[in-house]
DNA sequence: TATTGTTATACTCTATAACTATA
DNA sequence: TATAGTTATAGAGTATAACAATA
């Protein structure tokens, strides 16, 4: 292999990186939004409502950052902000239901964009390298499912 | 598990790229150069001197960006151009001694460093995930070793 | 005083367009 | 005419600093 990048795992990782966002900017592209803003309501969805600086907590973005998402996000009319009636100087920013139908669409585009650049590998590769994938990134693994007696 | 990114393809990606990039970057500190700037050393200094638009070509970036990336190098007297006698448009980009120097170094560091960023794998595990890499980027593993006789 | 959101600003990375010189 | 390098410029993406409202 005459490549010297090749076998840097720095290399690889970006470039995996690259490829499957621009995958997946490309299928989101008829729901009018990217990856990032995807990211963004699949936090701002997920559970309970959040303020801008939980959300933005979530993403491991900063808040000046998270400014500018919401506001992306609002002008296309799939969230809402309004004022915590608890601590009014937080923003609660929800799910208009537009932007859930626009969570649950995307999720799905996500879903196919992902099992079509993992296409390649064989269901035991797949699992394996998204485990890796889990641990690289500090997130435990669930305990092994209890066998079943 | 609560956090509805910690599952999708893109975050894992992005994310593991990013804590090696940084750990990288930390490490190689003290040799005064980036990560990315280590790349470029390894494309110019492989084989054969290439011209400024072949090492962008290798690197995937245009030629204005190597412009800035050369520039980068011959500051810290790492690379020296020389306009090619057979094409006086081109400038053939080669390393000095102590950019050579600094290569060596620099690939003995993200050696380390990709190691430690690796530790938490098992050796199988390890050479898996590379593979996958390699070939989720489009890097034909070569074939199989021929068993020996 | 500290926190949340906001704005203005700047910095990095990268690409596009236009220019120079060479072919 | 086309190609290689350069420069100026602009566009994402992100962060820092300063400010207003609220706690």
């Amino acid at each position: 292999m005459a490549d010297p990048l090749a076998d840097r795992l720095g290399y690889l990782l970006k470039h995996a990186q690259q490829s499957f966002a621009e995958a997946g900017a490309h299928a989101l592209a008829p729901l009018g939004i990217t990856g990032r803003q995807l990211a963004v309501l699949a936090v701002l969805g997920d559970a309970e409502p959040l303020s801008q600086l939980a959300a933005a907590g979530r993403l491991g973005v900063d808040r000046t950052t998270m400014v500018q998402l919401v506001d992306e996000l609002e002008d296309k009319g799939l969230v809402e902000r309004r004022r915590s009636p608890e601590d009014r100087r937080k923003n609660i920013v929800e799910l208009t239901p537009l932007g859930q139908d626009t969570l649950r669409r995307g999720n799905e585009i996500h879903q196919a964009s992902e099992e079509r650049f993992l296409a390649d590998l064989t269901p035991v590769e797949t699992e394996l390298f998204i485990r890796i994938l889990r641990r690289l990134n500090g997130i435990d693994d669930e305990p092994a499912e209890p066998v079943s007696p």
